[in-house]
DNA sequence: TGACAATGTTACCGATCGGTACGTAGCATT
DNA sequence: AATGCTACGTACCGATCGGTAACATTGTCA
């Protein structure tokens, strides 16, 4: 007997080792519901996409509505590690770590079949707050915007909470129009605009 | 015989002459399509609180997309209207005409239940470019954007194509994160942060 | 080898989706 | 009174929605 617990749950290796078709629905249904929206997406076309079958999805989620609450937490960990790429370049220098993620950013909603920010979209797709994917987008986008208060509290802002909330417009804002406008939407007039907003900050 | 024309089409007078079930459709419609999204609203809902019938609604509509784009080019004008109310308050005086606008959204987009821009949304809720709903959605949202370059023009903004874009980032950050967070959300900062910004582009 | 748990599959459920065929009530003109 | 036209309602369509019961297969231990 190995040297775990007695009792009588050999559950625990579960919990770690990733049983293959949760993983193939898991980012399956990460791409598809990103590309085309929740709502849009049923069951059916995410789990053939995934070579799998209804059943594999239910025994690993217990609902659609779960499985989604389960993709924006994946998107929400994915953009964390995009946002703060910036950390390892340019360590004290809150600023310029910013500006790098902006930069990307804008690069990428001018692209063409941008689709913004899934979180975002979650929110806007259902506006009951009774949602689980719906909660954690809101609590993603709170801790969001703490950390612009943080980084703009490190640039030396005069009034850090009134840049974060600028900042935050700003964002917001290149997710939403990136998926309206073409290759030449106001995202790409983001990098010089923040540019602005955070020099009338300062002073 | 009347002094009209002389075909075989009596059809004239049905154009302005509303049916009384279209127009309890059409404000039904845009009513719950603004709250709770297009694709979360079925047709049967749509007719049963507006008292009438399927059959009703598909005579005045086509289909369902139709009727979703007819509430948007509802949905825009009143936007128009609501936007250039500042024209007869402040005339001659573009900045005084968009702050009016701007303080008014801060107000909206601060209450709780608000729902951002019905046309954002539609963008948001149909990532596919062939839809009817998104079309109207895209086409107002370029006009929008020349309006607010005629805005910065008459402001004597240096660059006034780069203050447009900010500006539509920062409207379009306010009417998604309008609706993400609370009262106390990032859109209370929003006439200061324009303030700012436009500032920054005059000297 | 054999027991067991986990993951796989086939086939189906009631509910709801957008959309329609068909009959009828009201009202004008003839 | 009969006709033609418009507007509305009853009842229904096939397709798809999210979700599940029952059974087969596989891998991993003793």
């Amino acid at each position: 007997m190995p040297a775990k617990r007695s009792e009588s749950k050999p559950l625990e290796t579960a919990a770690d080792t990733k049983p293959k078709a949760a993983d193939r629905i898991r980012s399956t249904a990460r791409e598809l519901f990103y590309r085309e929206g929740i709502r849009a997406i049923g069951v059916e076309e995410i789990v053939s996409r995934a070579g799998v079958t209804k059943p594999s999805l239910y025994r690993s989620y217990a609902s659609k509505d779960e499985l989604a609450a389960e993709y924006l937490r994946d998107y929400e960990l994915a953009f964390w590690q995009v946002f703060e790429a910036g950390k390892e370049t340019y360590p004290d220098d809150a600023r310029a770590q910013l500006m790098a993620y902006l930069e990307g950013l804008a690069q990428r909603a001018t692209q063409i079949g941008y689709r913004g920010c899934g979180l975002t979209n979650a929110v806007v797709e259902y506006p009951g707050d009774d949602h689980p994917a719906r909660k954690v987008a809101e609590e993603h986008k709170r801790k969001f915007r703490e950390r612009l208060v943080q980084l703009s509290t490190a640039m030396g802002a005069k009034q850090p909470d009134t840049l974060a909330d600028g900042l935050l417009l700003l964002l917001e804002g290149t997710y939403a129009s990136g998926q309206m406008f073409g290759p030449k939407g106001p995202a790409s007039s983001l990098v010089k605009v923040a540019e602005q907003l955070i020099d009338a900050s300062m002073r």
